[in-house]
DNA sequence: CAGATAGGAATGA
DNA sequence: TCATTCCTATCTG
């Protein structure tokens, strides 16, 4: 296969992450640590590409959220709408996170297994 | 180069 | 368990 995680450019990350959104299933979310885990970036990164990047369209935001199952910062129109998108989405809730077991882990699914050997 | 940020992990109490 | 602190990667000035 083409190119892979491991010999891309440091500067693909941003379009790595897109293709990793578009991936996520319906009824599914992933978190901020796995999207970095998989395009080899921290959290903090992957939150600031998204941030700026913002491809609104493509790029389905709410379908990412913290590594405790919080929904993070960020949301378009209020905490309440980003929960709500999601449990129209099929995700389940459990106080106020999401329930651990709705949420995957991208990079696991892609085979990065733990963290890169640094 | 310095500062700020849509998080994570570790440490201390 | 909660609060505090440090870290890493990318963006803007």
């Amino acid at each position: 296969m083409g190119r892979a995680i491991e010999e891309r450019d440091p500067l693909d990350a941003r379009q790595i992450l897109y293709t990793l959104l578009m991936l996520i299933p319906v009824g599914r979310v992933t978190t901020y640590a796995s999207l970095a885990r998989a395009i080899g970036t921290s959290p903090r990164a992957v939150g600031r590409l998204l941030a700026m990047n913002d491809n609104p369209v493509i790029i389905p935001c709410h379908r990412v959220v913290k590594s405790d199952g919080s929904l993070g910062g960020y949301t378009p129109g209020g905490p309440m709408i980003k929960r709500r998108i999601l449990e129209l989405e099929g995700v389940r809730f459990r106080g106020g996170k999401v329930d651990p077991e709705c949420i995957i882990d991208i990079a696991s699914v892609l085979g990065v297994s733990g963290k890169r050997s640094k």
